[in-house]
DNA sequence: ATCCCGAGGG
DNA sequence: CCCTCTGGAT
């Protein structure tokens, strides 16, 4: 199988069984949606979920978190992954955006991997959720799946498998198969004991065929 | 013990 | 390239 044929394979069996999510990051605008995914490093969506809407109701705005002090943010953090870095990152966003952006959230990723606590990934989020850019982003299930079905070959790098998966995959699909490639990861590709016989995947994947030949 | 929608610094 | 940050679930 080319690996033509097995992004074509994945892509249609996406097409018609599209992962559902259980738990999802919650946010109504582009502020929210850049806080929750600085806070989800690390972290699940779900436990993400359960820090955000004190956030949201204590600093509504981009404005009122460039306002926040160390020890006022810290307490709502706490209970997520390392909630130093992210209290300060946060907060440091904020600053920057009413600095340098007028108050708002940055649309390009240059822009955006400015921004504290924004890398490449995040950037790659928001652009491809609020402005439908086709930019992949490659986190630590996308990374996992990709490899392991071989959509990408030898990528030792998030940057090498977004490069990879960005050559064969038609602009206009890069969002939603970010999501499948994501869903996918968390629910059946699971880094430990992957699911494979819930997997509809088998016929395309390189994983499934090593495992399956050794026997 | 390993993993979760990583980023920053050396 | 490496390391550190660092809490909760499984």
């Amino acid at each position: 199988m080319t690996k033509k044929e097995r992004f074509a394979f994945v892509i249609s069996y996406f097409e018609q069984h599209a992962p559902n999510a259980e738990t999802e990051l919650m946010y109504d605008n582009p502020y929210q949606l850049l806080v929750a995914v600085i806070l989800s490093a690390q972290c699940t969506d779900k436990r993400v979920n359960m820090t955000t809407p004190a956030i949201f109701e204590r600093y509504p705005d981009v404005e009122a978190l460039s306002t926040a002090t160390f020890d006022e943010l810290f307490p709502l953090i706490r209970s997520i992954s390392y909630p130093n870095n992210k209290t300060k990152h946060l907060i440091g966003m904020a600053q920057m955006v009413i600095d340098d952006f007028h108050g708002d959230i940055p649309s390009t990723v240059p822009e955006l991997i400015k921004l504290p606590g924004v890398g490449r990934k995040t950037a790659n989020v928001i652009t491809s959720v609020v402005h439908h850019q086709p930019n992949m982003a490659v986190d630590t299930h996308v990374f996992r799946v990709s490899a392991r079905i071989g959509l990408t070959t030898n990528a030792k790098t998030p940057l090498q498998t977004e490069l990879q998966l960005l050559k064969y995959i038609p602009k206009e699909k890069v969002h939603v198969a970010h999501h499948w490639l994501i869903l996918h990861g968390r629910y059946i590709c699971v880094a430990r004991n992957p699911k494979c016989g819930e997997c509809g995947l088998r016929p395309a994947c390189k994983y499934y065929q090593q495992i399956t030949k050794a026997q």
